[in-house]
RNA sequence: GUGGCCGUAGCUCAGCUUGGUUAGAGCGCCGGGUUGUGAUCCCGGAUGUCGGGGGUUCAAAUCCCCUCGGUCACCCCA
């Protein structure tokens, strides 16, 4: 027998119907915030990431699925969405503003553990082309608002800003005079972080001592990034959307600049506990070679991880299940349970037409089904026998009227 | 990449310390009790390369070594 790769799940019921709640809440809720679908390429150039991602990011150091293609192009299997949007957006001439929502998997070469696969599933909001703090704080709210439909309980909101690349010049010296003062009670991966990308040493659990004391990008924001965060987090009052400021918060890619949060649920016990994130990431298309400026503010949410955190649902899977009692009647019955389907019930049956009546109905049983229908004697005379399964009564109802009976229940 | 724990029936697990009849239980599945009635109840049935390989032994699910897989955690992220 061979079996799944590591760090893969086969999702099937009954997880896979919190699985479909998910992903027609974030569908029906992206249409109602304006967003239009984006079906993306899972694979892509490896320098897409390794320039928008950037080199020094965990994610393109270790985690990527790349490999050469049989034209001998270097290829990756995408690590997340951001970057293969913009991409997009680029490619197709786009201009001004873009709303694009999408899902699907991801690929990031780690050892699996709770919250974290190998392959694992992200719903994702872009709008393209917005520099205003109101498109971060939709993005931010939608995210929220996903969450809530989908019946997380616990739901939390770090929020914080890291600035722009202007305001980071200045502020880098500083911090890595902070971290060289420092430097023997850092982590080996922190030292070497010193020189390379000083600011993720914020975003470690293993120096969270010395980096408590640390200069934070927040208090060195130029004026115009100052006044985007403050607008930012007054149209999310004006939402009604909590949140708690952590001046720490950096995350792990290198594209962000100003806004960037994170969600986060207290009913999901797990070490890898965030639920989604995103940010704005202004200079993300320059970085793959764009000659225009793309402002932009964008969240991936971890589709496993919600569900997750998610309350368990309730699902009865049919109206009807006809069960065949008379063979004679197959051809009528087929007929009948495709009428039925047409007119939107939800409806199975055997379709093997050769099982005993008594194993249809332990099928009807396991189906969920309200209501069990059988065809047989009865047919002759325009009629069926409804049973409902829950309280076990049986009535005969004419076959025509079986569509409003099932109404009136 | 590193560490802890775990691999026995479809699922959850007992048995392993102290090696010894045909390796068990519950649930599930299938059939019967009902010539057209599930769920409940009663009766019966099928299913195991005891993760894989090697070693010790008269004898290994049980002891030893190696290996693969799962899980949780570290690093970091969704």
């Amino acid at each position: 027998m061979i079996s799944r790769l590591k760090g893969t799940d086969d999702i099937l019921p009954p997880e896979s119907h919190r699985w479909r709640r998910l992903l027609r809440a974030f569908d029906d809720l992206a249409q109602r915030y304006g967003y239009d679908l984006a079906v993306m390429p899972a694979i892509e150039s490896t320098e897409l990431f390794s320039r928008a991602v950037g080199e020094t990011t965990d994610v393109v150091e270790k985690q990527m699925y790349t490999f050469e293609d049989r034209g001998g192009r270097s290829v990756t299997l995408r690590p997340e969405f951001t970057a293969g949007m913009v991409r997009a957006y680029i490619d197709s001439g786009a201009q001004g503003i873009v709303k694009l929502a999408a899902a699907g998997p991801q690929f990031r070469y780690e050892q699996p553990q709770k919250g974290r696969r190998r392959q694992f599933y992200q719903v994702d909001l872009e709008y393209l082309g917005e520099a205003a703090p109101g498109a971060d704080a939709e993005v931010i709210e939608f995210s929220y608002r996903l969450l809530e439909m989908v019946g997380v309980d616990g739901i939390g909101l770090r929020l914080n800003s890291i600035g722009d690349a202007s305001d980071r010049i200045a502020y880098r010296g500083l911090l890595q005079d902070y971290l060289r003062r420092h430097q023997s009670d850092l982590s080996e991966d922190s030292r070497r972080r010193i020189d390379s990308n000083p600011l993720r040493v914020l975003d470690s659990k293993a120096d969270a001592e010395v980096v408590g004391d640390a200069p934070v990008p927040f208090d060195h924001l130029g004026a115009e990034a100052a006044d985007h965060f403050s607008e930012v987090r007054s149209a999310l009052d004006t939402l009604g959307i909590p949140f708690e400021l952590d001046p720490r918060l950096v995350r792990g890619l290198d594209y962000y600049n100003r806004t960037v949060f994170e969600f986060y649920s207290s009913s999901f016990e797990a070490a890898q506990s965030s639920l989604g994130g995103g940010g704005r990431y202004d200079p993300l298309a320059e970085l793959i070679g764009s000659r225009q400026a793309v402002p932009a503010v964008g969240v991936a949410m971890g589709c496993d991880r919600i569900v997750e955190a998610m309350a368990a649902v309730e699902v009865r899977r049919l109206n009807i299940y006809v069960v065949v009692a008379d063979r004679d009647r197959t051809s009528d019955a087929l007929r009948w349970v495709a009428d039925l389907r047409g007119r939107g019930l939800k409806v199975d049956w055997d379709a093997s037409t050769a099982r005993s009546v008594k194993s249809q109905f332990k099928a009807a049983n396991r189906s969920g089904a309200d209501v069990v229908s059988i065809v047989g004697a009865e047919w002759s005379a325009g009629m069926v026998s409804m049973k409902v399964l829950g309280t076990g009564e049986e009535s005969k109802v004419p076959v025509e009227e079986v569509e409003e009976w099932m109404k009136q229940r």
